[in-house]
DNA sequence: GATGAATTATAGTAATCCTATCATGCTGAA
DNA sequence: TTCAGCATGATAGGATTACTATAATTCATC
């Protein structure tokens, strides 16, 4: 695993690979704030294009509608949800070990990238947890989903799943387990944010650490206890 | 608990209540199978209105905008889910075979109701679990939720919270786990017909019966086998 | 049948979501 | 140096969407 990690998405992710230029550069950090301050419904490209200091068609010439850039940064996120989950399972020796690291790791995933200047991770996490569920609840996902866009978030799942199996083989619902877990991760945090009482975690410095108890304790009991 | 059972979402839902007059009655009709068909992004009042056979203006005097009759028929979801929980879980005696029954209960939400004809409960479950959560992912969510709009989701959340308390009163995560069971009892159909890799379950005609005996081993693990 | 309230139809504005075209400026090869 | 080629800017504009204002119509009641 290198140092410096740089994340290339699939390439029907965009129109021109926005990571090759300043400007895309910079469209990608406008848009990780806009997405976070408006949401995908109140987001335009002419606003983003506003921000950045270019025009709309500019952006047009990155990302050919809005749900693709948003399918784009969550894309982005979740391979580096994958590397630092295997980072994090990468130390332990032993199954158990390995997979509370991972799932530590993904209570965490707001840590810099220092190889990327013009992404912030704890905004971007921000907004895939507020966001990151349209990129695949649309009438567009089952193209994307040709065009192999959801691959890197199929292939995180698989690499829990595997963590899973480790500790319990004969655990039924591998996948179920590891999708759980990460949309726990993510809407528990918005629970607490905005609809407390669907949740028992509360708003505080500790939020994080709440949450990682908690999916340790899930990990527990459906995967340790009773084997 | 009546046999006819009439639904009446939160006032802050409508300008006007649907439910009160025919044309009224037809556009939560054919709302039902726009959301099905066309999704929320791509459903507009003049389609809608096309469809009943009245005007844009028309429609826009019942529903404020999309968002706002999204709301109002997911709410209307809820009530349903919590009534047909309530009737599952009242027959049995003990707490395990309650809590059992109303998760059993929550993964067949699609049984009719015959008081209500101008709504097709099988659609709608369909259009909660592919838009349900864009209900509440939203940045009208914090106005909405200071309406009281989510009470319903809120109650039915309690009602299944106090179930599973029931069973396992030293459980910390009662909210989480009766949200985690609604969610993965929609988002696990929403994968097999969509992106199959992040499942464990199969499309198939038993698919609500292979998510009931997926929630109900949870169940058994986070709070039977190891009290 | 007339009156007034409820409801609908018509029309229109502003914004959004794109697409197209042409000019400009920069870069790298001949 | 020149020139081709590409990225971006500037500008325009069309189709659709989101919403509102007002006129027209219906309908119950007196």
């Amino acid at each position: 695993m290198a140092i410096q990690v740089y994340i290339s998405p699939n390439t029907t992710l965009y129109l021109r690979d926005p990571q090759a230029t300043p400007l895309g550069k910079q469209i990608i950090t406008a848009a990780i704030s806009a997405f976070d301050e408006l949401g995908l419904e109140r987001l335009t490209f002419r606003k983003l294009a506003a921000e950045v200091g270019c025009t709309e068609a500019t952006v047009y010439r990155y990302f050919s509608d809005k749900q693709q850039l948003l399918v784009y940064l969550v894309s982005w996120y979740w391979d580096w949800v994958h590397y630092l989950l295997q980072s994090a399972a990468q130390m332990p020796t032993d199954p158990v070990s390995k997979l509370r690291a991972a799932v530590t790791a993904l209570t965490q995933p707001m840590v810099a990238n220092p190889a990327v200047p013009y992404i912030d991770e704890r905004i971007l996490h921000h907004v895939v947890v507020t966001e990151g569920m349209k990129a695949y609840y649309s009438k567009t996902t089952d193209r994307h989903n040709r065009d192999g866009v959801f691959l890197p978030y199929k292939q995180l799942v698989e690499t829990l799943a595997d963590l899973i199996l480790a500790v319990s083989p004969s655990f039924a619902y591998p996948h179920t387990l590891a999708t759980t877990l990460f949309e726990m991760a993510h809407n528990q945090i918005y629970y607490a944010e905005h609809l407390p009482r669907l949740t028992d975690v509360r708003l505080s410095a500790s939020l994080s650490e709440q949450v990682d108890v908690m999916l340790q304790t899930w990990i527990d009991r459906l995967l340790l206890l009773n084997r």
